[in-house]
DNA sequence: CCGTCGTTTGAAATCGATTTCGCGTGACAT
DNA sequence: ATGTCACGCGAAATCGATTTCAAACGACGG
């Protein structure tokens, strides 16, 4: 460690051996360029003083000859704010963090690109963070974004009981729940309806000609699971059936599954060995229907013969044949209103809490043709 | 310092009107609590210096005794270190970046999931960049990652060519290349071995009595893709065909897309608009597999009618039926084992760069069952 | 009893950017 | 000509944690 290595006795500069080719800058002994210029350099290059550096780069008043120095000499000698030191000093990180609980469902990374697509308005960076519904892990991403003094968060919560927001609430760090709101955290919040969307789904498969449908919920307790059971529950109980009396599904019809592909199967395989099985199914949301359609693969139903409506479309809709009708849900849009909302709060809005609420879609798709188009076989 | 808000001016502490309710700490004006605890506030409550409160935090030498009162006091006032002054000081943050080019392709997701899990052992959190494979948004993202001081970047490259790791490498911040290793970057890597893999993929098909054996390749200039060709042609110029002749695919053979689901079914559309379409394909990446098979069965082709081979598994292969065989990725050890690496450098080790090459293995799925299945019709 | 050594502790410097405060300058009105 | 005002700029404080340096202290051997 002779000439080169400075405060050998701080980890600063890693023992990295980079070898650097002949074409990567020179280190004169004379004109000795850090590895990271800072905001004094940039002065003492430009012959002003580190506050004019500053203001510079911040649209502080500058004489428009004295800024152009400044950026020449930042440019010669690669000069980039140090993010850390002005967060720091700015009490608040141009970063907002995004936690969602699962980062392999279609619906959280397009909602992630919502997101992102957003914030890039305002020069903020996203970071995500993936929960892999793991309370714990939520936990400490949540404590990790108040510690590192992030400018707001957007989070999908993993649990609506045991989600904690009031590290970052504390603090006074912008908020932001995104499609499902922890209970009695005082946050905007950015939701789809749900319920619209249950009845959607159901009213749909009645009006395709369907009499039997059931229901594969998420967990009991889930608010959004619950809605969307709600819409369900709603629609049949109000509808007339053929003969005039109102419908009302056994008990039977209601099977919760977990949100994910296995839990789809198996709440489908148990509706199958129903004495009288349901000859359509609205299933509340995508990863689950995934399931649910391998079960009716391997029973030897396929859609329509058994009517199959989604919540959510499923991943890759490519894969599936005949393409479904299903509910589409705003993903994206519920990103982009949420770091929206977030971005006002960070600007400093004073408005009273919002909560909005977007509207789910239904897709048809020619192909759900009603169980008509399998009576013959 | 008065009695009441401190700082009025700077704009720490945001005007959001979080209704708290009765039950919200109460704010007496004695032991009046500040949004956040620093070290000096524990030191003060604690009776000892904030050196000492840095001690016991980070296992400096504190006297038991004296390291349970701070402890104590830490515990009242709800003391979580500050990372941002923290990172400051120490010019690290404890926070590594993952830069992926797709968030939505299941192999980078599983990928991130192995960073996440290698990366706990240490308490470095993970934050989760997606670029789109836009080579500028990655830019940004690269120099963010520069500027916020991250204890290393493992990055999977947008581009071969136009990646530019300079901003980190000359900061010695530690980097790890995944999957893609940017052109003439001295980093450490963990790739797989593609040409293996292409050549395990076409050996099979063959094997398996295909003989017209076509291939959809990534963009070319992709060294991924490339070398998977060459495992491809490897195989096809050693095999000898039924005649003992060895066989030589035409060059239409060849055909490449864009690693996109678009790309992939319109290139298996040109295939089988030849005069003599393949029998079987070898599809280079997974996304275009979903694309070859909406094609293919568009077309009235299902496998195994029409061999296809993936490298890497579709998304979902619950959806798929039959379900195919595929070149299985190490994604999950690709991300573990390159998160691994990062942490040795970050903890200083000196060794020369590596690249650590993982295999793929074959899966073989019982319904691929070649060609012969369909002959009859 | 005193010098030495090792341990524990606190004061103060430090990381790099932002921002307040006050000074000097020039324009303008009186 | 002088007071007023706005503006540009630099010195210095600040954000909160880490770390060096030296002082204080206790134990122990001579």
């Amino acid at each position: 460690m002779g000439t080169g290595v400075a405060r050998a006795d701080n980890g600063g500069t890693i023992g990295h051996s980079t070898d650097r080719g002949a074409d990567s800058p020179r280190l004169d002994e004379g004109l000795r360029e850090r590895s990271v210029a800072t905001i004094y350099d940039v002065a003492r290059e430009a012959g002003v003083s580190p506050a004019t550096v500053s203001r510079v780069f911040n649209g502080g008043r500058v004489t428009a000859e004295r800024a152009a120095t400044v950026r020449a000499a930042a440019a010669v000698l690669g000069f980039a704010p140090n993010r850390v030191a002005r967060s720091l000093r700015m009490q608040r990180a141009s970063v907002i963090g995004l936690i969602i609980p699962d980062i392999g469902n279609p619906f959280f990374t397009a909602l992630a690109r919502g997101v992102e697509d957003a914030a890039q308005e305002t020069n903020l960076s996203v970071v995500l963070c993936n929960t892999d519904e793991d309370v714990g892990k939520e936990q400490r991403y949540l404590e990790v974004a108040a510690a590192e003094q992030m400018a707001g968060v957007i989070v999908a919560a993993a649990s609506r009981h045991r989600t904690d927001l009031s590290a970052l609430v504390d603090r006074g760090t912008p908020v932001v729940a995104v499609d499902r709101r922890p209970r009695g955290a005082s946050v905007d919040a950015v939701m789809m309806d749900n319920r619209h969307g249950g009845e959607e789904a159901t009213e749909h498969l009645l009006a395709r000609g369907y009499r039997r449908v059931a229901c594969i919920a998420g967990p009991e307790g889930a608010s959004t699971s619950d809605e969307r059971l709600a819409g369900y529950r709603a629609v049949l109980r109000d509808h007339l059936g053929d003969t005039g009396q109102p419908i009302e599904p056994p008990p039977e019809y209601v099977v919760h599954g977990d949100f994910r592909v296995d839990g789809g199967r198996a709440a489908m395989e148990r509706l199958l060995a129903l004495p009288e099985p349901p000859d359509a199914v609205f299933v509340a949301n995508n990863l689950m229907t995934v399931g649910a359609l391998a079960a009716l693969r391997e029973a030897g139903h396929e859609p329509p013969g058994t009517g199959l409506l989604s919540f959510g479309d499923v991943p890759w809709p490519e894969l599936v044949t005949p393409s479904l009708s299903s509910v589409q849900l705003p993903s994206y849009e519920l990103g982009f209103a949420a770091a929206q909302l977030l971005q006002e709060r960070i600007a400093g809005t004073a408005k009273p809490l919002q909560t909005v609420v977007l509207r789910t879609s239904l897709q048809v798709r020619e192909s759900t043709s009603g169980p008509a188009a399998n009576r013959g076989g």
